[in-house]
DNA sequence: TAGATTGTTAATCGATTAACAATC
DNA sequence: TAGATTGTTAATCGATTAACAATC
């Protein structure tokens, strides 16, 4: 079953949602009991309004007068994000991107769960990574059709990026996290989320300039 | 010598700049001369007024009834990035993830350099990555005070990340690229660019499941 | 020239912040 | 109760889109 649908909640208020989540585990994990709308926008950067404003969209997690438990906005965020359900994932490129990301310590705690791992590299192949073979890529297109996949991983170099991606669509997979400088479209059938991590620093890289003044 | 500062630019709009450098360099290296801005929305799935809207913050770039000369925008855009003036940066943290972003293989082209790698665990400190020896982390301090370096990038578990940045900080270092999953506060003394890698896959999980519908 | 496409202004849309009544 | 803080409405701010005159 589908969530109720109330009205579509904007994309920038789910991006902040993890990071709400990450901070009260944090809090959680020191015995922090309450927090207000205040205080926690101090210790992220953001208003107060902003906080309160985000979590109206999904109900009434605070009590007036004082302020959030813990526990429990944790637990409602979680519930929120759907981290009570699992996700089956596979990923494609066995390097060290893909190596850094499969040992994510905290997938499973949050139902995120590596079915498979597949790699072009004939010296990549066979080896296990966090209790998995890699596998033959030209296998991929087969483990989908005979596994419920949510979603697919793309850590692999840009050039083979378009065509995992092509193989992941004709297999049934739901949503696409692309680490590959590529510009995946696939408007409507498939969610992308892109995480380019190349140009956040030339970002970076922009507002020092900007901020301290170029070297030249 | 600081760039003439017109008016401040969004940072909506520099965080495209990167995306529409790397189509640029894309449709470069195929040999392609000249694109519209309609076509090249196409491609990256925005709008046509939003690229004319945006180049046209830092500059008039194309001609009209032409379009744009892709070698010239990329260049432009290049020169807009301070992609032309060199960086210079230290890592701590040369785990997976550490290794993934020395490897990255476009950085010196983008002058981007990495002079110093760091880590606590004595089975990395004297390993080579990427031509440059491991230092055990207790040497950044000095490391730091010896070399001028612009940007700080950390790719250490979380627990370590605060003490990480601080050093840095005090170090002089301007910009921090920070891919632990903790929040950095320093308010104005050092810019943060924060890729918290696995938020986004909250996010898309939302996402699938507002979608598709939850599986349970 | 005629057609195409920019650069830019104005209109719209959406997101953030401020403010405060509700209420714990 | 009195003080504190939420939830929510209204006001502001900023970013995106539409439209078109300028012009190659």
């Amino acid at each position: 079953m589908s969530k109720k649908k109330e009205k579509p909640i904007a994309v920038s208020v789910i991006k902040r949602l993890p990071v709400y989540y990450r901070f009260l585990t944090t809090l959680h994990s020191k015995g922090v009991e309450r927090i207000s709308s205040s205080e926690l926008a101090e210790k992220l950067g953001v208003t107060a309004s902003q906080i309160r404003q985000d979590l109206s969209q999904f109900g009434n997690f605070g009590q007036r007068g004082y302020g959030y438990r813990v526990a429990n906005l944790k637990e409602a965020i979680a519930k929120i994000l759907g981290l009570d359900n699992q996700m089956d994932m596979v990923l494609a490129g066995a390097g060290n991107l893909g190596k850094a990301i499969i040992n994510y310590p905290n997938f499973k705690r949050r139902g995120f769960y590596i079915k498979g791992i597949f790699d072009v590299n004939p010296e990549l192949i066979g080896q296990e990574v966090a209790g998995l073979l890699v596998q033959d890529i030209s296998l991929l297109a087969d483990f989908l059709t005979n596994n419920r996949i949510d979603i697919g991983i793309i850590t692999t170099p840009p050039e083979s990026a378009v065509d995992v991606a092509d193989i992941f669509v004709r297999g049934g997979i739901r949503g696409i996290w692309n680490f590959a400088p590529v510009s995946l479209n696939y408007s409507g059938k498939v969610l992308v989320e892109n995480v380019h991590i190349s140009e956040s620093l030339l970002t970076l890289s922009y507002m020092i300039d900007e901020k301290f003044g170029s070297k030249s």
